[in-house]
DNA sequence: CATGAATGAGGGTTCATTCAT
DNA sequence: TATGAATGAACCCTCATTCAT
């Protein structure tokens, strides 16, 4: 009453809504998304509910926020790639920053990952499903063999295992991810020169 | 009474508990193991909710039973895997094997691949992971570089994104199917290669 | 097949009914009857629930017949009682008795006493009522004061308690028996004399 | 809207956990625990089963929260006892203090004594065990006769007697329960006055 | 901004019971 | 004598959602 917080309820400025998300997007990674309930959620951040309603009409809304807050980074990476000459650089280059657009939401895209069930029933599932093909697009040439293609789809999944099925392997994370890279080039460089040499 | 049943309920012979295995696993791969309800797998059968409590004893268990038996194959490949020479050719020979494991089981893996999140909480998520993990240690030479080792566990993800991420890429399927399997080996190929000549 | 039994399923010499008797009252006395169902009964007779009712219509003639078979000695004492003059010596020997009754049927009553709200609504409760009533017309004087009525009463109850609630105290079982008779034949005996001294 | 209810819900003041209470002891009480579903609970209170469990968190939690409310008095007694010498006023007092508390928490112990076998499996059941071995060793003397401990159990046995199986013994209520309560003094002086005559 | 109280729909599970074989 | 297969009703419980305050 005046003044400062007394720390009871921890800085709540407004940015529950935040709050909400960062809480929302842990348990949802690691439990999937019908196993964690509302409940669960508010429960975590000493909130009811109810409260939750407040900031998001629907349990959809929120992962879909979730998705459209982190998201954006690759809706931008396939705006530019397009804009692109469809050069061996340009492909190697969409790896590279696809790879850091994975690392720069892994929780989200974790989450994607495991919960592909979900993930289709719920409103992103499309969208989702049109930016992968976007990105295809781009680094897959329409009259490659087959053979490419797939190796160009292949380095994009590489890329996504990289994030989360190679956590039990060892050895330090960041030369686990410059070998993943150095991998997913690999793919799309075979994949590119394909082409030209066969 | 006398000659064939009168087909109001089709034929009861005690199939029940495979046509309950077959509902489930359809109902699972397409919309995930919570969204799918005891009671909807038994509206399909025209049976009781009851009625599936007698063939298992939970809804786990239903899951679990689809996983030992339609797994099997891939348990022995590893036992065979195990016994060989850790030679090219064993490790082709994996990979072909695995590919074709694989499709024999499509449907489960589908579901495996796209419910992780649930997986990983049911009784079937260690034995799973092990398998994978013994797998791993046959193509992987322990003192490869990261690099090699990575496209070793690439290539098993290429096979699994073969069956399911690849169904909307164009092409006849025996030769995407084939497609997918060089791009397997390829990378395993290098993979072996790599320690003896990098 | 011919000659004598292997022992898997041991004898089963048409006794069957019988086990189920046994078993159910231990069930019963142990965790109640509503939480004792028919498939543990089964289980632990290796039998299928079916076959239960190839012996008893419903759960609840289980109880019954339980009933009816185990209580017949109090049936048979009070009969007895009625026809005996309402002396000081015939109430002390319906007491003890009544006390070797209960001993008899030790975990019947055992049940019965510690599911008196269940047993209520079965058939038994009125029949059971009946007798209590019975034996308490033999050893109360209609026209004794209320405090030796209750004192009648009270001694019955003591030989119920002596049963359970006392097996926690200490002392020589058969020591103990002998001291709730002595209560209970001590108390039925001050009423008696209540109404010649007071 | 201003002023009173308009009756079709009665009063939701927040009162309603109590009323659940309430419903819930009556029910319970009349039934058993076990045929006690909280459907019919819920329909009695003209509320929605959903309700029941905003307010207790399980079917258990109603009945422990029951014990907790009710059975004060009697932790406070067995407190009280324990402070006090052990004289043969004491022990008396405790007898008719614990006949009143009782009373004052009639259908509770209705249920408990009509329903041990599930009580012994709840929560409550051992807590309940303590206390009654404790008001046992207020008023038992330990090195009395075993004759004299049986004595003060039966008093205690017949003050929880007097509540529930005499109601059907002919009389006036009050007249009744002081009859009760003088036999199970009589007894806890007898078993006191053991020790020094005998 | 947030809570307290409640709802309706549905979840998985268990039960006593039945009946053809 | 007994079993295998199934049923219908009920169970406790959880969920996402609503709304007056």
């Amino acid at each position: 009453m005046g003044g400062t917080m007394d720390g009871t309820k921890q800085q709540r400025r407004g940015n529950t809504r935040q709050r909400i998300q960062d809480v929302a997007l842990e348990l949802f990674a690691e439990q999937g998304y019908e196993k964690t309930s509302l409940r669960e959620i508010a429960e975590r951040l000493d909130v009811t509910k109810a409260a939750l309603y407040y900031h998001f009409k629907t349990k959809e809304e929120i992962i879909v926020s979730l998705f459209e807050d982190l998201t954006q980074p690759i809706e931008e990476l396939i705006e530019w790639g397009r804009r692109q000459p469809h050069t061996l650089e340009t492909k190697q280059e969409i790896v590279r920053r696809y790879g850091q657009a994975l690392a720069g939401a892994a929780p989200l895209f974790r989450f994607m990952q495991e919960n592909q069930a979900t993930v289709r029933e719920l409103r992103i599932g499309d969208t989702f499903k049109d930016r992968m093909t976007g990105l295809r697009d781009i680094i897959i040439d329409p009259d490659a063999s087959l053979t490419d293609q797939v190796r160009c789809i292949s380095a994009l999944f590489t890329l996504h295992a990289g994030m989360f099925v190679m956590r039990d392997l060892e050895g330090d994370p960041e030369d686990k991810r410059k070998a993943v890279l150095e991998v997913a080039i690999d793919l799309v460089t075979q994949a590119h020169q394909g082409g030209r040499t066969a």
